[in-house]
DNA sequence: ATGCGGTATATCATATATCAAATAGCGTCA
DNA sequence: TGACGCTATTTGATATATGATATACCGCAT
């Protein structure tokens, strides 16, 4: 007998919302207004409020000074700031997740590299940015720490929209798998300073091919 | 003529709560009750709802699973969990900050250390307490990143509570303030790596002269 | 003494009404 | 035409009532 699993009305908003902010429904900078999300989703304006509240606490979205709520434009000043923290925070989780993974865990991740790389071929964006995502997390996951996962999750949630201009970059098509290739070299010999190391240079060839494609400061 | 401020009651009842946290004045565990808050602030549920609400988002508070939240246990677990994240995000912040401190800033940070040493000659726990957040957050200040310093606001205001064990330990009592004579030094050096290895061992002392004292997983 | 069912109570979650604040629109005046 | 004042409208914030869920307590049967 399957258990009951019970989620409330604002769990379920704020999936709702956090999904559509992952597939980018939102405008940045056009309020998300209240009434008119709840009218939307046939609920009441608490849960809603709550769930943006929460997704605002969460840093994923901001209060205007007239108070309305509204996802937040990417700037280059905020992707500048993000990278940093992006490369300590991830480079940090492939070092921890090194020594944790097993010939399985290991074989599903070459698998991993095998489908990016084929994705690259087939100029698949759509399939690349997913299975990109897939790699990389199923290394964090190994890390064995649920503060730093939910931290990396968080700044995926907040630059994974602009992932769709990476494949804008020549040189970024180029060599992206190169580095994945070498994390995974690295995390079979169980080197975690490399692994470390070309984490580090995976995000960063990224943030490089996407710094381009920020806007410069708000002008709204 | 001062600008009015607006603050909406829920962002008070925010700042209340948390400078409750900070203090804190919330045993561990324990419900905190909407409607007791609510009479106790004099305020209706909705705005003290929205503000724990935001403070479990924030992950400073956890939801139980019969739904009352209550401030989290340290454990041991997630200690051990948030000092790496600690040591990466706050060594990331000293490097950094390293060229961006002006000769008023190297006095002012100059000063703090020797009140930090003033504080520890002298026994004066809470005093010292004070200071060492003082000195750590005058140099992540200057990072110049905003993302970063929140983060690492955020950690602090997780780890804070449990700082007060860190006098129990006279290894700690006789070098805590070495590192950050160090830190300092390569500061005014301008040597960013060696300001980001100082941070990083006196953020390990630190957890070494606390980890003794965390109790193991929750038994509640 | 233990387990079960039913009821009462406590407390969270949600809906709705109302209040508070911001903005839009309109008319008037210089 | 632009600035100002006023009103209406929109939208967020809050209060309150009610619904939903979890827990405590009691009585009864074994």
């Amino acid at each position: 007998m399957k258990k009951i699993e019970h989620q409330s009305l604002s769990d379920r908003a704020y999936q709702a919302l956090k999904d559509g902010l992952q597939e980018g429904v939102f405008l940045p900078m056009q309020p998300m207004v209240i009434r008119n999300l709840a009218a939307e989703y046939g609920i009441s304006a608490t849960p809603i409020r709550e769930a943006l509240q929460r997704l605002v606490a969460e840093r994923l979205l901001i209060v205007l000074p007239n108070r309305s709520i509204v996802v937040p434009r990417m700037t280059r000043e905020l992707f500048l700031d993000l990278m940093p923290i992006r490369v300590s925070l991830e480079g940090l989780a492939a070092r921890l997740a090194t020594s944790n993974f097993s010939p399985k865990d290991l074989e599903k991740l070459e698998k991993l590299v095998q489908r990016v790389a084929n994705a690259m071929t087939h100029y698949d964006a759509k399939t690349y940015l997913l299975l990109n995502r897939e790699f990389h997390f199923a290394i964090y996951e190994k890390a064995g720490n649920p503060e730093l996962l939910q931290l990396i999750n968080d700044l995926w949630l907040k630059v994974g929209p602009v992932f769709t201009g990476l494949f804008d970059d020549a040189y970024f098509r180029e060599h992206a798998n190169d580095e994945h290739q070498n994390i995974l070299r690295a995390i079979k010999a169980g080197d975690a300073e490399a692994a470390q190391h070309y984490m580090q240079q995976d995000i960063d060839i990224a943030a490089k091919a996407l710094l381009p494609l920020m806007p410069e400061d708000d002008v709204t």
